[in-house]
DNA sequence: AGTGGAAATGATAACGATAACTTTTTACGG
DNA sequence: CCGTAAAAAGTTATCGTTATCATTTCCACT
């Protein structure tokens, strides 16, 4: 195929100079009606598609956003990128996207690539970065949004909560419902640093009701899938402790451990409480529903986006945009009502 | 914060001309070991982060590949997406995505938008695209992947499979297992190509095995989620037709009419067997557990990404790779030996 | 008709990097 | 020490677009 024709051969099939095309094609222009068709025309003609490229190095504004998240199979994240795409596709804007595999060295590397594309701005999934990483981003001259977390030292804005927070909240919902030997069930290390501060909220909200938190199953390295969550909600039953109640690093790993229930025959909620995080569809759907936190995946993604919009195009400087507050959604996994057991 | 430092900057910095500072940032170019480390402590003092835009422009490299799919909350496109993009990191280029929402008007949109950044080839989903589009895409110049389809008048290259042909081995399992008053449970209309495919190839396998295709159950508009498949299937129980098994359009939905089933007290597979397709992790671990296709999502992607590897590092010219053969996975939910009933 | 001024169009240089070529420096055998 | 080839560094022009300024065209109104 012969290479893409530039503006300069429209020019020429249409008979003006070069800036007239360049006129022609952006709405502003002071350039005639007759004109413009005629070079759309030739435009047409040649196939002519314009070089968001040349055209963002010469005015600076690459038209692009850039996001790091840990993983485009998760479903959490997805929905955050869908609603930072969404609203930013009305600017104009377009989202470049990266994966970090839940690691920070991988996260650098990830956002170094990211900013030699001259993204307008950033946005990443979390708080915790390598030194390097923040020095990157701090010096880069646009606006940085940390979402999905509360930093304690933010780079720039932040439209987030606090994981360990919304877990106690969910403790709190199961001690209400009279649960005293809760399980956490969720993935070893810190990788997740989103799943880390959950399980930390887990086990400080215990140790806040004055309970044991000796039940922390490790579920493998993050992410963690339904197949790990079963295994792990079998070791877990194989051990023979007594358990009350289960909470789950996410949905996902908590449908694994309520199939893992089923097929043993375990009654949840009767015998067993299971509880998860994310508000996937999954969790509503499935019988029983399964009590979780809705931390309002889609919002988080359109707020930075406003926020953004705001920033570059109203020159408004960064402004924490009003605060996530994740919901407890209580649902039949941990329905009080029929028969936690009291230990 | 200040604007990017520029080449000029850091050869000021080093004491070198511009040139040498680009030759610094290239593994192959002569440069001294010494003048490579000052200008290495320079760009690290300035924060210098190398512009991918401006190289990109000289040398007609963007380092992009795009690729379209219909919807980033589909883990089925997701994995396509991870497999094509892991692969091509290795290459150095990164994968730039785009939403159609499974509308081909927005795809015509979105390529235009994506061909804009001069990506060095594209992949898109599916094989059906407006006029104009297949215009641009052949217009294009670069190398062109058909994915989760086999278009019978391809543009470039194709890595995808028969959703029709899938779909009739789908019914002759069913068949096989005795079971004789088939529903199709899909999307409304022709939106989701793949999706009319599967509906169209589950009509002609009914024809063939002389069977009545009467049961075509209409979920709404794509993507079918797992309570529109609850809901479908509700619908259908209700209608009070006589039902031996029900073939989704995807795991989900198939996911939604097994958990409406269970809200009613129906037993999957002894009153009634249910299908899916996609091979999603959900109906692996689901009681009872999913008969599905699996498409191989992440292997197309890897295979587009191979192929285009070959294309554009090696100059061989597109050559379709060996074909995706989607593979059945027979599960619980249609087990003939626990029971599928006949009529 | 002639004139003033806005609208339309054109010419030039620049965005940040690099290919291609030229010049300077280094290294080494005789 | 010199001559010479190779390595290292510098110069210039260019990729495709647009800001800026200069020029031409057009029209309304005296």
């Amino acid at each position: 195929m012969a290479k893409a024709p530039t503006m300069k051969e429209v020019a020429k099939a249409a008979g003006v100079s070069v800036m007239t095309v360049s006129r022609a094609f952006r709405a502003d222009a002071s350039i005639s009606t007759a004109t413009r068709e005629k070079i759309q025309r030739a435009a047409d003609e040649l196939g002519y598609v314009f070089d968001a490229t040349a055209s963002g190095l010469r005015v600076k504004k690459s038209g692009f956003v850039a996001m790091t998240i840990p993983s485009i199979s998760n479903s959490n994240f997805a929905d955050t990128v869908g609603g930072l795409s969404e609203r930013l596709a009305a600017s104009g804007r377009q989202v470049l996207l990266g994966y970090t595999n839940y690691d920070i060295d991988e996260e650098e590397r990830l956002i170094r690539q990211l900013l030699g594309r001259r993204p307008e701005a950033i946005v990443v999934t979390g708080g915790q970065h390598t030194e390097a990483a923040r020095k990157l981003l701090q010096g880069s001259g646009i606006p940085v949004v940390e979402t999905w977390d509360l930093p304690t030292d933010p780079i720039g804005s932040v439209i987030g909560f606090s994981n360990a927070k919304a877990m106690e909240a969910m403790v709190q919902h199961l001690v209400d419902a009279g649960h005293r030997r809760i399980a956490y069930l969720g993935g070893d290390g810190n990788a997740d640093t989103r799943g880390a501060d959950r399980r930390r909220g887990f086990a400080d909200a215990m140790a806040h009701h004055g309970l044991a938190a000796d039940l922390l199953i490790d579920a493998g390295l993050p992410p963690i899938s339904m197949r790990e969550g079963a295994h792990a909600m079998g070791a877990l039953l194989d051990s023979g402790r007594t358990v009350d109640a289960v909470c789950c690093v996410s949905d996902l790993a908590a449908f694994g451990a309520l199939t893992e229930c089923q097929r043993r025959g375990l009654k949840v909620p009767d015998d067993i409480s299971i509880v998860g995080f994310g508000a996937y569809e999954l969790g509503d759907i499935c019988v029983p529903t399964i009590t979780t936190i809705d931390p309002a995946a889609r919002e988080i993604g359109a707020r930075a986006a406003d926020l953004l919009i705001k920033c570059l195009d109203e020159g408004q400087s960064e402004t924490s945009a009003a605060p996530i507050t994740p919901k407890l959604l209580i649902r039949q996994s941990s329905d009080a009502a029929k028969g936690g057991q009291k230990k």
